[in-house]
RNA sequence: GGAAGGGUGGCUGAGUGGUUGAAGGCACCUGACUCGAAAUCAGGCGUAGGAGCAAUCCUACCGGGGGUUCGAAUCCCCCCCCUUCCGCCA
């Protein structure tokens, strides 16, 4: 959420700088900056009648301890229609500060200052790239052919049991994102200094909107009902990132400035709904409904934040130089950029069977968007209390990762030579049909 | 799911309708004393919103929401959470 004192102090500004996003969202400045004198004006009305019906009170506490019961009493009743005007002022404030809020929370993030304009992600720069295309002497299989081969994923059987865009591994398939879950924990908690959390997988409503699903991307979301109850539908939702419930850890807390940095890594499945994407990649493993990915969450001092969102990205690009995939890390552009960041680098992989890189992280630096939604401040060494920068990336996403590795590591036999890091977890160094 | 007890400031712990944003203690900060420290003494010490150049002032907050009242931490209703016991259960 953006802060409304810069809203109300510099609206040119955050105009401009949405402007760049090309969303539109610059139009809706005007309507919070209205809303809001309306809620001002009505607070400033309601809080002098408080004062004054503050005030009366005591007065009328006064003349009950010397007796004076009958003049109490006209006080009393002059005072009733004070209090009813409160109550309705009260929530004339509360409906303003409500709209004002409705609209406040459906405006994205400030881009930072160094992310270049674009108008759509064909303007997104490459920043570098890692190792080049390996080069086979056959022509390469696509991960749905292997998959199919060797048994690795059952995608009827998966479409049979919840329906399109959810997989079935198998045997070594199921052995495979077991070892490489188990690989990018490892390598995040014990070579990078994340914390290992492992949260729930359904969270309230409160933490999608903190940190920013909620309320405009609701349709992406899945909501769980509990039992035969109806009234709980909605209450909980599937998690969409393990982001979702590691960056909520601390929310409406206060944090010592000691505390910071705080880095957490957790592994989860992704449950998204993927509304409007129907026919968009909707074959094999690139694009689906529910996916396992292990997460890295900060929680840093501003004054560091775009220092350690670069090492985030050095952390995720690990997994892909340690396995040897080729891969190259882009800068999204202001029109790309997500909801709640405000700079983002993404890493996207070479997949050989699809001749295409796909997106397998994603490092945002979201300032103190999410922390503001989340109310999670952290008291500085001057004594105030501030918003630290909430940092997010993938480290990485699963499906993606397991097709770039086997189609990467695909031999003319059909057979997948396992990589060295991971043939410690799979206790195997190649994928064969059996 | 049922029963009982309980949720007050960083911690502890008073407070059952009227200068209580909240006693006392601990912790912390500043000053005095001291070569320095400890001890002691004096003062300070929550969060958020609003008005104001500022000093400062106002409003709200005692798990959350609603109600009664001129006035609620205190009374009433609903919900949440914690502890213990019982039931169920991987």
């Amino acid at each position: 959420m953006l802060d409304i004192k810069l809203i109300r102090e510099r609206p040119d500004f955050v105009r401009e700088r949405l402007l760049t996003r090309g969303g539109g969202d610059e139009r809706k400045i005007d309507e919070v900056l209205s809303l809001d004198e309306k809620r001002r004006n009505l607070l400033g009305e309601v809080e002098a009648l408080k004062a004054l019906r503050n005030k009366v009170s005591k007065e009328i506490g006064a003349m009950m301890a010397q007796k004076k019961l009958a003049e109490a009493e006209v006080k009393k009743t002059e005072t009733r229609a004070i209090g009813e005007r409160i109550v309705e002022l009260d929530r004339a404030v509360a409906a303003a500060e409500q709209s004002r809020d409705e609209v406040l929370l459906r405006l994205p993030n400030i881009p930072h200052s160094s992310v270049p304009l674009g108008q759509s992600a064909a303007d997104n720069p490459v920043v570098r790239s890692w190792g080049s295309q390996p080069q086979f002497g056959f022509r390469p299989k696509t991960h749905v052919e292997m998959c199919e081969q060797l048994k690795l994923v059952d995608f009827a059987r998966g479409t049979k049991l919840t329906g399109s865009g959810f997989l079935l591994y198998t045997n070594l398939g199921a052995r495979l994102e077991r070892a490489l879950i188990q690989f990018l924990l490892d390598l995040h908690s014990t070579s990078h200094g994340y914390v290992e959390v492992s949260p729930p997988f359904m969270v309230k409503s409160e933490c999608m909107v903190g940190t920013g699903q909620f309320p405009k991307a609701i349709d992406q979301a899945y909501a769980v009902q509990e039992g035969e109850d109806k009234t709980t539908l909605g209450k909980l939702y599937l998690i969409p990132t393990a982001e979702t419930p590691v960056a909520n850890i601390h929310r409406e807390e206060i944090l010592k400035e000691a505390d910071l940095p705080i880095n957490y890594c957790a592994y989860s499945p992704c449950f998204r709904a993927e509304a409007g994407a129907a026919g968009v990649g909707t074959r094999g493993m690139i694009r689906v409904h529910q996916f396992d990915k292990v997460e890295l969450i900060r929680v840093v001092n501003p004054a560091h934040g775009y220092d350690e969102l670069e090492k985030m990205v050095g952390h995720a690009e690990a997994v892909l130089q340690k396995l040897g995939l080729h891969y190259r890390v882009i800068q999204l552009c202001t029109a790309d950029l997500g909801f709640t960041s405000a700079k983002t680098y993404d890493i996207e992989v070479w997949a050989p069977g699809q001749k295409a890189y796909l997106e397998v992280s994603s490092c945002s630096n979201c300032e103190d968007f999410q922390a503001r939604r989340m109310n999670l401040r952290y008291k500085s060494e001057a004594g105030d209390n501030r918003y630290p920068h909430i940092l997010n990336g993938s480290g990485t996403a699963l499906a993606r990762l397991f097709v770039a590795l086997i189609e990467t590591y695909q031999q003319s036999d059909g057979s997948v030579i396992v990589p060295e890091p991971l043939r410690p977890y799979l206790k195997s160094d190649r994928l064969a049909a059996s």
